[in-house]
DNA sequence: CTGAAAGCGCTTACAG
DNA sequence: CTGAAAGCGCTTACAG
């Protein structure tokens, strides 16, 4: 049941237990230990299977070899992703990685900081969420290695990886202009977000530039805590609001799955009455009929990126500021086929 | 940067350190601490915000507070949805949870346990993956809280929770019979894990139970490491290799997902020319058309029993073993409604 | 009713 | 080339 632990192999070697930690820990050449000396120490340890306690040795080097991770929703298709391989990267360094979910929420995040806090994590990747500005900053001045993922706070400079949601969500809208069609919807969320915000932005940047500008009726805002039925019932409201509507885009995928559910609730077919574009993939994009045309994500990327920078100030801890933006690639599959037929999707 | 410790609150308020660690503990009726002493250092201690250090407690009293979570893959809806659930419930016990995936790999899984283990964790809840018999025969010698997740090891009485397989299997494969169809398949996997062949035992008992028996043509086996391409080409030729097919039992979400496309690529409509159903739910099952028809899985009452039956061990530690099977329910959506045309699926 | 002291298993500045 | 000793921040058996 007891380990063992640097004492016994101490004993066992007829050393002190200074000797063995300095052996173990690599310092034999810097601390000149003798090659017979340390060569016994470390078939003594592997004999004896020494695995060192890893509380001990954060209490004496403050060190927990723990990261925090903070999503919005860890059983979302995304952040679920993410996870995975922030695990298995982390682990390459000799990281475990304690998670939690914000739901969005304010006060849970700001718990989720707390807890992480107090557990000692050596480091945080952290999916903000609005008006988490004075925590983040805290733990900025508190030098704490530190990335955020999936957005950022626009008035604090930190580390963040994330997509180019401008970008996605411009080549969205642009698209579904090349593709012919005329009467374009938007659907989004009220939260303050900065990526909603910036896919938001993208999309109307790209109607003004090919179009004479974007009317306040096309675009639809559900609030984060709206239950899926209520979003369905508002989207629904929405579609049916909008005389000829020929296409509409989601600016992420829970809000394309609740889409696509409300459109089949309509009657109406994706792809033949209305084009459809999500923002983020999902199996069920890639799958329904016709294939949902998307705003792909590059999850491991992100995911490695987000470790890169991470291990990187927890080795460094320089003061330089990486921020990471990577591109997003719009996936085209049938449900944006320009309609040939003149037909009303209203 | 440094937190403060039971020494500051000691200085201040007057007293030794031990007092206040009994008042911080709730021992301050026990120990006979006076009132007054006791209301100074609850005041003094939320004042400076102290936060105990865990890895200090941790390495007096051998408790982490920590529990271990290793899935089979945590990017899958399944498990995703079940670590958030465990990481809510067990936050509300003052427990964080580390996690892991096996990818079903022995060698992954071991290497796992080995973490934790050096990490010490409290408790443990483990998909286990084959063959992993003497590793959790170890923790349960070493009498270390835990619970199996999804499934069990045959010869080993452990605590489990999972979904009872073979009913929900029994269940879609009477329902498949009840609903007209006559040549039914199954898909499954090759593995040995036990929760898939109580599924495939579920489904065969039921064929056996209203027919005359199952021919071994009619089913198809699947290694967990093929890649998806792979299984898609497989069962693709699977299904053009038997005549007059008209229903078909994938035994996981992740073979129905590839089920799915693997039907639309031989160009075949669900529940027109073959009647389809899945073991799990999935936002893809429930918003295809038709809908695909499912076992599901109650996840939130797994995931709450799992940290149910954790807790009861992490806090009494009896020896009594809690076996938590729940009934899975069959789901019903249009990729089942009774082909009324005679024409083969082939 | 309260405190001095030992000890959990490490690391490291210091000394020789 | 190696070791004795202090200390990280707690908890708890023991003593008074």
């Amino acid at each position: 049941m007891k380990g063992v632990s640097i004492k016994d192999i101490a004993k066992q070697a007829g050393v002190s237990p200074t000797t063995v930690s300095f052996v173990l820990n690599g310092k034999a050449k810097e601390k000149r230990i003798s090659e017979g000396v340390s060569k016994k120490i470390l078939k003594l340890a592997t004999k004896l299977k020494y695995k060192p306690n890893q509380l001990a040795r954060g209490l004496r080097t403050g060190k927990t070899k723990t990261i925090g991770l903070i999503v919005e929703d860890i059983a979302n298709h995304f952040f679920a992703n993410v996870a995975k391989i922030v695990e298995e990267e982390a682990d390459k360094y000799g990281y475990k990685v304690l998670y939690g979910s914000t739901e969005d929420n304010l006060q849970k995040a700001k718990g989720l900081l707390e807890v992480l806090e107090y557990r000692q994590v050596d480091g945080y990747i952290i999916t903000p969420t609005v008006n988490l500005d004075k925590d983040i900053e805290a733990l900025k001045h508190a030098r704490k290695p530190m990335v955020l993922l999936d957005r950022y706070l626009p008035n604090i400079p930190t580390n963040y990886v994330m997509v180019n949601n401008f970008q996605g969500a411009y080549d969205a809208a642009e698209y579904l202009m090349q593709q012919g069609f005329e009467k374009i919807a938007v659907v989004t969320i009220t939260s303050e977000q900065i990526q909603m915000k910036e896919r938001l932005d993208g999309f109307l940047a790209a109607m003004k530039a090919h179009r004479s500008g974007f009317p306040r009726k096309m675009l639809k805002k559900l609030s984060f805590a709206a239950t899926k039925e209520e979003a369905i019932e508002e989207i629904k409201a929405f579609i049916t609001s909008i005389p000829n509507l020929d296409a509409i885009f989601f600016t992420t995928n829970y809000l394309g799955i609740y889409g696509i559910e409300s459109v089949k609730d309509l009657g109406l077919q994706i792809g033949e009455d209305i084009a459809f574009i999500s923002f983020d993939d999902h199996d069920l994009f890639r799958l329904y009929s016709p294939g949902i045309t998307c705003v792909e994500q590059p999850i491991h990327d992100i995911a490695r990126n987000v470790i890169q920078v991470l291990m990187n100030e927890l080795n460094n801890n320089t003061n330089q500021i990486n921020q990471v933006v990577l591109p997003a690639t719009l996936v085209k599959r049938g449900s944006c086929s320009k309609r040939l037929s003149g037909k009303s999707a209203s």
